[in-house]
RNA sequence: GGGCAGGUGGCGAAACUGGCAGACGCGAUAGGCUUAGGACCUAUUGCCGCAAGGCAUUGUGGGUUCAAAUCCCACCCUGCCCACCA
């Protein structure tokens, strides 16, 4: 750890040069098995970015830590049969030994770990803040339970329906549980992307995600029911008039039961059976669309009841539905078969009718049959006097005539914080039978997660916390009477949602971060990470900024200016797992080529956003080209060949602009052509300008040759170099030479040569007058300095 | 089913804003160097041809253009994410 030259040692207080750069990469999560490739890879490629930024002035922050909290590294305990605590403490060595070895430019004075109480003691001022702001909440939800493993599971743990670990079938088992109230930030966190420079693919991902979309609620008087009437939900108000009959889900139905409702007998069972299906959740194995929806039958029951459709006081039967979704709208839709494919299906399997009233063929009079519902656009008929009216226009003209309330939903949910686990930060809460649900005092905090000997999950809903007496008693900070801790743990997300705000302040006892650090440091101007945090971490992320921000704890709302994510690495055309047993293991590879090869291969591999193939034959190039640094360093010094400096100043863009365009393959082709080039000849000063070009990808190559050209301080803050335009543009220039379009000749000549000039000589060449044999041209296109194309 | 990314030599991949397709690297072949092997150096590496030269070619089929890997339309395939969201 100690051996690491500390080049990068900001300034935290007031950054020098050109000002304050933060680069941050996503921290990993520690396993057991050290540090993954993909890891390294993500993180080679931010340190490029970085240490070009350090050379170019800016004073550079590039902190790392460990999200060592979580079911990850609590399960590999579990497997083991170590505690938790234990195992974060040797893994973390670990981590920051293979860290230290690949050569980042890493502030290591500013690590942090998230399961340090002092990081955690403020994850939980966090949540406190939440709840005394009324940001979070309790209510239930549904989570995964394995009935062998007697514990909640996390959604990543259940493969296939099953629990990775026994593979007993995992149930669905209704808890009360801690939320926070992102869904309330849904418009900000979706209008905001607009004013952030990340990759459009994340952007879009986190539009779906939240999933905005208008409607109108209508209202349908029932005859029949216990209720007076019933709303639903629709984007399409233009298709009322097709409504032939409603749907509502099961857990409505249940309600309406549950509050007295006389239904006939079977439609109890069939409730019953639905609410049972769902607690399976849907597995993975299942493959598309034709098992999750249109193969999966879908089911329903007559009610008994009718509603009345308020455009047109048709009568329509009401129905439960297993297709209809509790969770998202009112929990109950109009359903319109011929304009709904999921309608549809139902409507033909019950013989319930299908009403045209949106037709694409207007203005002819005949609507097409048919087999399968029409959801696009079009014209309405059958639907009295908004007849021919385009089906977008009647939107607002059927909900308007009905007062219909306009109603945005999003699919976003409320953010689901409880664990009902061990290792993670114990939600500081108490519970008092008189005083309700109070917050612990925040002089209080932190609660320390007990050192307890049992962390085995408990088999009964709680987590293993609940089983420490010691614990759990304490008094109500309200009334001082006796009162009980929350047991359960927060969810490893907020540890990670709010981590960069702290790294420039971590040693602060006083608060999470200090507002004068928070000023001069954030946001982070470039963040670099995995796609696969596209919504989770990134949308809360987002969401705590916004949070902080609105309690004027800073003043941005958005915590990354610039977001890149990497692409994925995979080995030999296929996806890295243990199972295939072809997992790079970045030590291996360290010490028989070391960091510098390893770092230089995998930017090699192929386009740092794209991700790349891991071929362990492809090192020997990258080998192959150190050596050769190594060479014409260890060579004579001499003049360069009349290209030299062409090439010399055209490497310089090149390899500029491609690192800040993170194209870190086509840098280093740039690198080995520039390399040949000072092969044929070279002095100091091409020397140093290759070996500054090279230092961000080869760190430690590059520095102990600055070394030896007799250089005392670090090549890593040298400055990074120049160009001239002028000097990129060679004097000749290749002309190609088309007839037709196909290439028949090439010359060389001056460039700047005119069109004229340029005409004149193509039309001389042999060649081409022997291919056009005295015809006249139709046409001479001339691409100055490029191109002539003779068109006959 | 939806969203996103992608499909180019034996392989990893390049190609700015439409202007020489295959840069750079791996592998392969031949030669040099070497006692030998490795390393290294040189040349070749889409097809035909001794060569000059010719021909083909960027998943498939159409189109636009003097000119298309690149733009437009339709389709096929692969990967990732989401998925009964009314």
């Amino acid at each position: 750890m100690e051996k690491h030259p500390k080049i990068y040692e900001p300034d935290l207080d007031s950054p020098r040069g050109k000002g304050k750069f933060y680069n941050l990469m996503m921290f990993p999560y520690p396993s057991a098995e050290g540090l993954h490739v993909g890891n390294m890879y993500a993180f080679v490629g931010a340190d490029i970015y970085g240490r070009k930024k350090r050379m170019e002035g800016y004073d550079v922050f590039e902190p790392i830590g460990l999200d060592g909290f979580g079911i990850h590294s609590e399960n590999y305990a579990l497997k083991i049969g170590k505690h938790p605590k234990k195992v974060a403490e040797t893994t973390a060595k670990n981590f920051y030994n293979q860290l230290n070895l690949i050569g980042n430019g890493f502030a290591w004075d500013e690590r942090l770990e998230t399961y340090d109480p002092d990081y955690y003691k403020w994850t939980q001022w966090i949540f406190v803040q939440m709840f005394k702001k009324g940001l979070a909440y309790r209510k239930k939800a549904k989570v995964n339970w394995c009935p062998k493993c007697l514990t909640v599971l996390a959604d990543e743990q259940v493969l296939a329906g099953e629990c990775e670990r026994c593979a007993s079938k995992v149930i669905k088992k209704e808890l009360e549980q801690w939320f926070f109230r992102i869904t309330e930030y849904a418009e900000r966190l979706l209008n905001d992307l607009e004013k952030i420079d990340w990759s459009e693919n994340v952007k879009i991902a986190q539009k779906n995600w939240i999933g905005r979309s208008e409607g109108a609620e209508i209202v349908f008087s029932l005859e029949g029911a216990s209720q007076p009437s019933i709303t639903v939900f629709t984007t399409r108000p233009d298709t009322l008039f097709g409504a032939t009959y409603i749907a509502i889900s099961p857990e409505l139905a249940k309600s309406w039961l549950d509050s007295g409702w006389q239904a006939p007998a079977d439609v109890g069972a069939f409730v019953g059976r639905c609410l049972k299906a769902r607690e399976v959740p849907r597995s993975d194995e299942e493959p598309s669309f034709a098992e999750a929806t249109a193969g999966k039958e879908k089911t329903g029951i007559f009610t008994g009841i009718y509603a009345v459709n308020p455009v047109n006081q048709e009568k329509i039967p009401v129905w439960v539905a297993d297709y209809v979704l509790a969770g998202y709208g009112t929990g109950a839709i109009m359903a319109v078969p011929a304009h709904d494919q999921r309608d549809f299906w139902f409507a033909k399997k019950y013989n319930l009718p299908i009403k045209i009233v949106i037709c694409p063929n207007y203005p002819e009079k005949t609507c097409p049959m048919l087999d399968a519902a029409y959801e696009g656009e079009g014209h309405l008929v059958g639907s009295g006097e908004f007849d021919r009216m385009p089906s977008a226009e009647a939107r607002r003209a059927i909900a308007g005539k009905l007062g219909a309330a306009i109603k945005v939903n999003y699919h976003l949910r409320d953010w689901l914080i409880s664990r009902q686990r061990y290792w993670g930060p114990p939600i500081p809460m108490i519970h008092c039978e008189k005083c309700d649900w109070q917050p612990v005092p925040e002089e209080d905090l932190p609660v320390l997660l007990p050192d307890v000997k049992d962390f085995h999950p408990t088999g009964t809903d709680r987590s293993p916390l609940a089983t420490v007496e010691s614990f759990v008693k304490t008094k109500c900070p309200k009334c001082r009477g006796a009162a009980r801790r929350e047991t359960d743990v927060s969810d490893t997300f907020l540890d990670s949602a709010w981590y960069f705000f702290r790294y420039p302040d971590v040693e602060n006892k006083k608060e999470p971060f200090s507002q004068a650090r928070a000023k001069t440091w954030l946001p982070v101007d470039m963040y670099i990470g995995g796609a696969e945090h596209a919504v989770l971490h990134l949308l809360y992320t987002r969401f705590l900024t916004k949070v902080f921000h609105d309690w004027g704890l800073v003043d941005f709302d958005e915590p990354f200016r610039k977001f890149r994510a990497h692409g994925l690495l995979i080995k030999n055309g296929a996806k890295m797992s243990k199972s295939r047993g072809n997992v790079v293991n970045p030590d291996d590879y360290i010490k028989k080529y070391g960091a510098d090869v390893f770092r230089m291969y995998l930017m090699f591999l192929g386009p740092f956003e794209q991700g790349g193939d891991f071929r362990d034959e492809g090192i020997a190039g990258v080998v192959r080209f150190l050596e050769r640094v190594r060479r014409v360093f260890g060579g004579a010094q001499k003049g360069m060949a009349d290209d030299g400096e062409v090439i010399l100043h055209r490497s310089v863009k090149k390899i500029s602009e491609d690192i800040d365009g993170l194209h870190y393959n086509t840098a280093i082709s740039q690198l080995m052509i520039l390399l040949s080039a000072l092969e044929s000849g070279c002095g100091e000063g091409e020397r140093k300008i290759f070996l500054k070009l090279l230092a961000p990808f080869a760190p430690h190559t590059a520095e102990e040759l600055w070394r030896k050209l007799g250089e005392n301080d670090s090549i890593h803050r040298a400055s990074w170099p120049e160009y001239d335009e002028a000097k990129t543009r060679s004097a000749t220039a290749v002309i190609v030479v088309q007839v037709n379009g196909k290439v028949r000749d090439k010359f060389e000549t001056d460039t700047g040569a005119s069109d004229r000039e340029l005409k004149d000589r193509v039309l001389l060449l042999p060649r081409i007058k022997e291919i056009m044999k005295g015809a006249m041209p139709k046409n001479i296109i001339i691409i100055p300095d490029h191109l002539v194309n003779i068109v006959l």
